[in-house]
DNA sequence: CCTTATGTATAAGAATCTTAGGTATTATTT
DNA sequence: AAATAATACCTAAGATTCTTATACATAAGG
């Protein structure tokens, strides 16, 4: 028996906060263990949110106005879900604008005859 | 008269490094002003690789074993060449694979639909 | 003479991530 | 029944990478 140790491909600087905004802009609200989840199926694996990075993510998001939360328990135990606030919403946006940009930029350095 | 304080879009983290290698896989030689004035034409303004950021990566590329250094004095003026050791084309490839995985995956998340 | 361009470098600080713990309940396996 | 895995939250220490600011030096241009 051994164990598989997938190596999680690093995130790259900033992604996150956009991972959590566009999940939420689709989902209307979700509790930080099921984003987890989320990118996991989504990515088939290929990426790993780890809790480290996100809880404080989202405490910073909610603290900057971007994100409601509200809690529920559910078979006696705690979630907190979060949801877009309007502004959070106008940065999701943003968020999504700036990445296409980032990976448009990068293409014309890496891939300079497609662009 | 104002001055135009183009908001130089944020590097996402460790994008530095894959930007400097594929630079020097196309270059054969390039020294570290030439690479941020590269970065400046390729992507027409939108990147700005500041030098604070530059010449640390450059160091620890070359304590890596990435790279090889080659001094010349042009115009009485001191330039380090930077070029790719066998080490730093492998790398290269691999670093280059890592990004179009990382923007498979982020696309994956951000626009499922596409994917 | 002063500023801009060329060319290198480092140090302090901010931001974001990983790793490694911690707490607690429920479900599953042994 | 007991141990482990899954669910669900949290934080702290450390690594890494970036920005900002500064420094030094030569050449060119106004």
């Amino acid at each position: 028996m051994y164990i598989c140790n997938m190596s999680n491909s690093k995130l790259y600087k900033g992604s996150l906060n956009t991972i959590i905004l566009k999940l939420l802009n689709e989902h209307d609200k979700m509790y930080g263990y099921e984003i987890t989840q989320k990118v996991k199926v989504l990515t088939k694996g290929e990426l790993n949110i780890t809790e480290g990075a996100l809880y404080p993510a989202l405490h910073k998001l909610e603290a900057e106005g971007l994100l409601d939360v509200e809690l529920a328990k559910v078979d006696n135990r705690l979630r907190k879900y979060y949801k877009l606030t309007e502004t959070g919403t106008k940065e999701t946006i943003s968020k999504l604008n700036e990445l296409a940009e980032y990976i448009k930029t990068m293409q014309k350095l890496v891939n300079p005859k497609l662009v």
